[in-house]
DNA sequence: TATATAATTTAGTCATAGCTAAATTAATTT
DNA sequence: AAATTAATTTAGCTATGACTAAATTATATA
């Protein structure tokens, strides 16, 4: 069995990567809280257990062993977040933190059963997609926000999870996945967007907006 | 905070001083599958943190901040333990082991969810009782099944919950708390119960017979 | 009372996973 | 090309919590 801390390195790793970041081991670091001395130690052991691969001073990989852990924590992750907000009612910008406990420790025998209680959902409560059980990751690329024109109507589909005062702020203002809005105006000059939430205008900067990504994107009719 | 080996430690205490043990070093060494050296270190530190009391080769106590943290892991225990197997149709066989490895990580605020979900029971799956949010137990003093004569009916209110084996077997018999039984026949020498749990008779070995509680014993009208 | 046995404690070791400080390697400037 | 800066690695330290082996204390027996 691997350790929490192996196991969230693995997580780490993954979740640069697919960012896009090239993974380094100060990168790594400061993702973790850590120290780049330490990420080096943890890495010469995920390295001999044949989970990572990095050539001295190279970039950081994973294995198909490394994928498959970090897809399965993942999952755990957000199958853990969705449950907590559904079934649990705990506010979104409180599940990752919670979830982050909670990975390490539930078993497969109930991941199942939460799996089958949410009705094998696909995204979390932040619209981030579930690995399946087989560790297959079906990604969809959303729209930014910050690309919409004054008139077209679309869907929540993500919302960046970094930042919890972020996420209640909107959670306020209700725009979770699955939420439609409609663009009433955008302000010239990189200005705010205005948005119609179900029959409110509501004004949005473009700080927060960078965080927001929408599918089904049309002209108003 | 605590960490997780300071945790079992006391919730150990506090289980063996409440099944009316003298607590020793050796018995809960024994107790938490650890060499006696091991148990020495650990309550050296529990000492020190004021949380256990022991006389040097005496037996072992709690303090009222030991005991409190005891309660407050057993709470997390139980209820975890009843919302595994209500909620998610865990066998009650295996809700223990989940149990213990979430009732480390389990926050508060979820903790104060679940127990509304269930609706703030008083009780666990095996029928032990849930200590309350400010550490109150209500023992209630169950009459051992082995104690049970023939034409008496009786409900089901406790089970020992150490031996999953057992439990699978009880949950076979759907020998679960609030079940109500009849005795049918008490065979001489100390035999096997006969009994009537839902129409269907069925034969308890004494060796079983000695895991079980009853209440609301009875004469058969 | 002296001794054998059992229980407990002490002392020292190991693995994990963090840290700091120093050394090394790589990438930029000058 | 040499020197500076940044990133990475090594070396050695710390704490936790297990372990073994040896020493100590308590209890039971002869």
């Amino acid at each position: 069995m691997l350790t929490q801390a192996a196991e969230d390195y693995l997580k780490s790793i993954y979740k640069l990567q697919e960012k896009g970041s090239k993974v380094s081991t100060g990168l790594l670091a400061e993702t973790l809280n850590v120290k780049p001395a330490s990420a080096t130690g943890m890495l010469k052991k995920l390295k001999a257990m044949k989970l990572v691969c990095q050539e001295r001073y190279q970039e950081i990989t994973l294995t198909e062993a490394g994928r498959a852990v970090a897809l399965e924590i993942l999952r755990h992750h957000r199958l853990l977040e969705l449950y907590l907000f559904k079934a649990l009612g705990v506010p979104w910008e409180n599940v990752h933190e919670e979830a982050e406990k909670l990975e390490h420790v539930i078993s497969e025998d109930v991941e199942e059963r939460i799996d089958a209680v949410l009705g094998y959902p696909t995204a979390d409560p932040h619209g981030s997609p579930i690995p399946d059980k087989n560790g297959v990751v079906t990604q969809t690329a959303y729209i930014p926000m910050t690309t919409l024109q004054k008139g077209q109507t679309c869907v929540v589909a993500e919302v960046s999870d970094s930042d919890s005062a972020l996420l209640q702020y909107l959670g306020e203002l209700n725009l979770y996945p699955g939420t439609a809005i409609r663009v009433l105006d955008v302000a010239p000059f990189e200005g705010p967007f205005t948005i119609d939430i179900a029959g409110h205008a509501v004004v949005i900067g473009r700080e927060v907006a960078k965080h927001i990504f929408v599918a089904d994107v049309r002209e108003e009719k």
